[in-house]
DNA sequence: TATGAATGAGTATTCATTCAT
DNA sequence: TATGAATGAATACTCATTCAT
């Protein structure tokens, strides 16, 4: 066998084991929240001790952002999929990737929790090594792209369309929170119809700016 | 002096000290965060000894729901008040309301914290005793009755009326955490200005809801 | 009973109980070795469960310290009675203090490690804090006083008085880590004699200078 | 080829393998001191890893006692090389052994430390095995025998001869120490200039024992 | 009602050493 | 001979909570 062949094989098991202890403390963090999914809790949920994951991972908080980047991931997959799928009408676009977002969420609390979690800086007094903070926000702005670009397609400047998508980001964002800390069965409401009932409320095109704010309720 | 007046004073003095500390645990949650508020620094800044908290309150999280309540009764009158100074036109008390729900927290930060730490169950493995969590929920949902209420008068039917309140929260809710974790930035967009762009896409009067869901980008 | 008397026979108790970690941790540190002395060890030692010495004391840093400090009083007071009972006599007041000295350390090997281990930063990776080394050193100093002030009455300038001190300091040091590291044993030789040789072979007075240095065996 | 030359390659590519992790161990262990030099570290110094070193040395204390071992064998070489550029002159000789002892360990604060650490049992709760310990004993007693057979041709008996050697071993020490930890600032004295006022003070011969301990201050 | 002392389980991380491959 | 993975016990320190006084 060479040596190329080897190391290779090397480098899956050891993927592999890094992709065992982060299955493992994905569990433990979905089960227990945050608060309780501590080393050792990731350990032993990983059949490890303690100390045999810090051969893995430098860090707590080096598993968590490995956590956090395949999440962003898959997020990031789900709604080019989304946005593949919708073919070339730019409002269709929009609401697919919009949609994909807030399904991928609506699918993985978890998910969710982690990534408010560690930008909050939960993991104080380090907090999230700052490149990693930065290179990881980058990711989850990539992954929301897809409705600024519609948005342009529809008529928005550049101003806009970065406002459009921070506003699905919120609304998304906002309802998800509702749903997963059951609030929103004070409502009786049911969050996904809610999120389509938002991007229903879009404009079809944008307009320049002065046009803007004058027909609503408020 | 009958027993009464004994135990009334007494019961005074008790709200009294309750009170202090609580306002200890407020200072000491909004300086260091919740993971920096234990009971030791509590107790400390409220001149007690961490034992002695123990007569107030029976928890760490007996204070914080305590707290909690205490930051839902101002929402309320905070909410109320906009909503009283809006005048008698519907949709200008909807906006005011909303607005007011916004501000309220966009202003102290803590409290949105506090808010979601709690419902989610962040003080596990006990977990927020079902009652007060019924409690707190249903203050909750008062301090936003001025908004189904305004869209009731509108012409929305109950299911509307809440499903238009729990959007609101939602959106409230969603751009409040964008803003509140810095994640807006990456927008450079202004939380209240979207918030108030989402009030304006608001229906100016709700219809039958087979009407709905035709008009928008998606 | 006053409050006084409550306060002062609390602090009593305090400082009972502070002493009997003091005692613990020394006992501890004789029989292990620095090294072995960690806060589980001298707690177990004391009767205690670990946390519960940060009741007392702050720090391992604290413990280490404030045993230092107790064994610079020793010895503190040890020189100065020797001296006292030495009389008038400059010679043998130098004597007095330089045996006692090493008299001192000969009997309590511990203290001598644990003075070298505090001031050469054994507690890296934080050190002994700047001021409590500074406080340490400066009683350490004030021990060995009455050396250089005999010196002085024997004729000796300050820096003279201050090299004499330094080297009969010097001296006693070396044997002692002779002595307790069992390297004497070699040369069956008895610290004590050698230290006594020492001192016999300091000059009955002090000259100017350019008269030192010229009538030795190098 | 036979056997034996094969043997005898193995083993000289052994002891360059032994030698090169002697030599990473040494750079570590004077970069971050005795505490930072873990196995760790100075397998990743030499190249290794950590399991590798084990085929070489059983120990982290056989590590040590070997750098211990080279290090008197340079302290041996250093101080014969001064004794024989000292000339016939024995009062030079034992000068020039004293100062070379002094000078080598002035240099090489590390090996200090490396001596009393070993010597002491610093690998508690093993310590350092009783052979090893006799052996390197001799080899630090052969190092300053030449200051030992000054003496007895300045007229000293062997015990003499020998106490002298320990006295001289125990100056140059202790002053060492004073200097290592930076105590002797507190005194603003020079340690070399000590070490050399201490054997100018020497008797230029030796006496009978009963004629000592005449002539000094104390 | 309050204090001060104490508990016991918890935290992340490090280390020398072992062992299957 | 060497690697890489793993162990298990260690480290100092923190926290919510309890309880005798």
């Amino acid at each position: 066998m060479s040596e190329d062949a080897k190391t290779g094989r090397q480098d899956a098991v050891n993927d592999l084991r890094r992709q065992l202890i982060l299955d493992a403390a994905r569990r433990v963090f979905e089960a227990e929240g945050l608060e309780g999914a501590g080393m050792r809790a990731i350990a032993r949920e990983a059949g490890y001790t303690a100390g045999a994951i810090y051969f893995h991972f430098e860090n707590k908080e080096a598993i968590y952002a490995a956590l956090l980047g395949q999440s962003l991931d898959r997020l990031t997959a789900a709604v080019e999929a989304a946005v593949a799928g919708a073919g070339a009408d730019p409002a269709a676009r929009l609401r697919a990737a919009a949609m994909a977002f807030f399904d991928f969420y609506a699918e993985a609390p978890g998910d969710l929790e982690l990534g408010f979690y560690l930008f909050r800086g939960g993991l104080r007094p380090r907090g999230l090594a700052p490149d990693l903070d930065a290179a990881l926000n980058a990711r989850l702005a990539g992954a929301l792209a897809p409705v600024g670009e519609a948005a342009a397609a529809l008529g928005a400047d550049d101003a806009a369309a970065r406002a459009a998508t921070a506003d699905a980001f919120g609304h998304a964002v906002g309802l998800l929170m509702l749903h997963h800390t059951g609030r929103i069965r004070l409502y009786r409401a049911d969050p996904r119809a809610l999120m389509e009932g938002y991007l229903d409320r879009l404009p079809a095109r944008w307009q320049p700016p002065s046009s803007q704010g004058s027909q609503g309720a408020g």
